[in-house]
DNA sequence: ACATGTGAACTGCTTCACAGCG
DNA sequence: CGCTGTGAAGCAGTTCACATGT
């Protein structure tokens, strides 16, 4: 009934989007080991949710599988790579060219999903011109100039937290709209840019919440 | 009315605490400024959220502010730090001394939050016995043993993803009751194991999705 | 017979709106 | 009066349960 591919007719959860990106995982290890049927049971079983929910969630995007049987296994895998957008090759800068800008640099999880880092941005001339693993080191003078001919879809910032606010707001004003944002700190940016945050201190922060208050 | 720091009556949400994470983060800011008072609605505007939100997260752990006034930053910022678990020290190990570990090894984010790091765990011999900064790096044979004797709150799991549960079945059986995971595979713990991860592949396939589908 | 797809019920987080109190 | 604290209302995400299709 549904031919499109990736109609949003509704607003998608952000949750729901996490749990599709984990399916595919999984069915990527079953792909590996040559299985070519899944139930949505199975699926649920192994990200720890319900059946009901891995259905739902795949029906907001169309009706993949067949009643009685299950998901063909390549098929829905396919499918999830083209609702996640996973069938082109996004280009990525980094900003910051510390510690954890240089571990993302090396990170190969990154190419594996068509992910290609461009480059590294600082402001630290030690670091500048050097490369990380393969990825040339640049000053962050360069950033837009940068940014305006190479056109990279997202930009990973590793800089310290006074600063990501400012490196936010250089991006967003050269055209980014998807910002992935490792610095300890709230950002603030238009509507039609999409900002994530991974936060060390507030996960560990959640722990430490855990262990504290329970009974 | 409510004279004990942190009851928990009713289950609190995670997104509740994460928030509670933020807004201590801007009381620690807006205190080494000097200020002496916020209302909910400053605190609202910095993390991104509305003032009634901000009421009713404290709301779960009793009345802090003044009618008509707003909260004491320095008494708020205390209360959430009994809140948040982060009165008390909590000792870390890290397994895993690759690069993302090595670079969680050095990050001053844990230091200053109260969380310390004993050591770090790999099954490289080229590592092992080195330090990373000035945290020891250990045999992995060690873990348990180790665990056993010095009592770590948290693991944090910087391992590849093929041996990131056969980890937490080993820090579990020596009683590690939570775990920051870093590896790109959904793990299963016991209930009574409190397990956080963070998967940069998610966060990028989000920002993926989010560019590939807004009109 | 079996597993999907989906409206309906439910649960729980967020927002509203106002009473309460400094 | 101003801002907090909080029941009540609203809304979104999850779970249920069953009709549907193979």
């Amino acid at each position: 009934m549904n031919s499109q591919a990736a109609v949003s007719v509704k607003r998608i959860a952000d949750s729901t989007v996490r749990r599709l990106s984990a399916y595919l995982r999984f069915l990527e290890d079953f792909e590996g080991r040559g299985l070519m049927t899944i139930s949505s049971e199975e699926l649920a079983k192994r990200g720890g949710t319900t059946s009901a929910q891995v259905r739902k969630d795949l029906s907001f995007f169309g009706s993949f599988g067949k009643r009685g049987l299950g998901y063909s296994v390549p098929e829905l895998a396919g499918r999830l790579r083209e609702i996640l957008g996973l069938g082109r090759e996004w280009k990525i800068v980094i900003v910051g060219a510390g510690k954890i800008g240089a571990a993302l640099a090396q990170y190969r999880g990154f190419r594996q999903r068509g992910f290609s880092i461009l480059a590294a941005y600082d402001n630290n001339p030690e670091k500048i011109g050097r490369k990380l693993e393969d990825i040339p080191v640049r000053d962050i003078d360069q950033l837009e100039r940068d940014i305006e001919r190479e056109k990279p879809d997202i930009a990973v910032l590793t800089v310290p937290a006074e600063e990501a606010q400012s490196v936010v707001n250089r991006v967003v004003s050269v055209g980014v709209k998807a910002i992935l944002n490792f610095a300890p700190t709230q950002l603030h940016a238009p509507a039609d840019v999409t900002v994530k945050t991974v936060n060390m201190a507030m996960e560990l922060e959640g722990l430490s919440f855990a262990l504290t208050n329970r009974e």
